[in-house]
DNA sequence: TGTACATCAGTGAACGCGCGTTCACTGATGTAC
DNA sequence: TGTACATCAGTGAACGCGCGTTCACTGATGTAC
């Protein structure tokens, strides 16, 4: 039975994501996440120890493997712009592949990385890291890294607020090519 | 006693905007307010109807002013690059001055947007029409106005999550120039 | 100028409700001998 | 192969708590005659 153990919390996390996007955190009760799952809450303890812990612990699981994988999409590809592309392009990709999880994301955000752990590979990071290649190659001259990587989590999370409320057509991926320029051009400086 | 009433009521919601920033919407009691504020929570419902109502007309109400000040910023200035570094100024500025307004505003626009009324004179509305301004005159070559604006929002509102969160240094007017100046290149295309 | 009434911001106590969580218990599966 | 026991995901019912909201009532101020 071990797999069905396995099972069950998967479908409750699945749950969990869409339910929160939905309706917020506050605004999603555990008896709200048993009904969707099919179980009693009760049941719902056997995975998981709070509420509380349960957010936090799926905020951190999927924002790390948000991480991972942008920094996979950019691994052994040379430049900066090239680079810079190919994360914008899979976090779009990402983003239209399960909508819910990126809302997920963006509404726990405010009450879950204040309590992030440091030294995972987290999207930040990943970014960051990028960036100070760019410097150190030329292809970005604002000065401030940390400035750098706020205003690409903006143009990327941004768009996708928009394409929320319907401010936006079509999915995240149409726009990104359009997406990586404007970050290009916006970090390039004037003499790029 | 009629100003007594109008100070309370501002009283009630200086303390609701200060802690709906540092607690959330469904994270702060009617009690926490009327308890900040130094009434009873039945006093509270002197001067709002429900909870809800009253945060979703909080929203609308700061939201709207703050429209209006930045529609105001780059009133009476010529060409697209001075309006739009007054309005980044502007924003940034009203931001220093009560973080918590910002903060409260970032946190609830998620619950409070998607019943937004239209014809208000929004900060959206706002960028809009300057960028569709700047189309016309070149210096936007973003063919899509929405996501033009969508990439203004972010670069302004992702720092000042940044400076939320320690990971960014000073205060967000500090930023402004290179914030405004990433804009613009981002904007205005290959060719500017 | 006094008096009668209306208005209004406040009190303190209570309401029902839905929340997160826990209880004792059940039945199916895995494991040791 | 059969049997005894441990483990585990599930049930249904209940718990105490804090929430938003409402109650009847009070005292101060504004208004009409």
């Amino acid at each position: 039975m071990a797999g069905k153990g396995r099972e069950t919390r998967a479908r409750i996390e699945e749950a969990a994501i869409r339910l929160f996007a939905e309706r917020g955190v506050e605004g999603t009760s555990v008896r709200d996440i048993a009904a969707a799952v099919g179980v009693t809450e009760a049941a719902l303890y056997r995975h998981l120890t709070s509420k509380d812990e349960f957010v936090a612990g799926l905020f951190a699981d999927r924002y790390v493997a948000l991480g991972r994988q942008v920094h996979a999409a950019q691994e052994g590809l040379q430049g900066f712009a090239a680079r810079m592309r190919a994360m914008v392009e899979a976090c779009c990709r990402l983003h239209d592949r399960d909508p819910a999880l990126f809302r997920f994301l963006l509404i726990v955000q405010h009450r879950a990385l204040p309590s992030f752990a440091v030294g995972e590979p987290n999207p930040g990071d990943v970014i960051g890291a990028v960036i100070l290649d760019g410097i150190r190659e030329g292809a970005v001259t604002i000065a401030d890294a940390r400035l750098a990587t706020a205003i690409i989590f903006g143009c990327v999370l941004q768009p996708a607020v928009f394409l929320l409320y319907g401010r936006l057509e079509g999915g995240l991926t149409d726009h990104a090519p359009a997406i990586a320029g404007a970050i290009l051009r916006a970090l390039g400086g004037p003499a790029a």
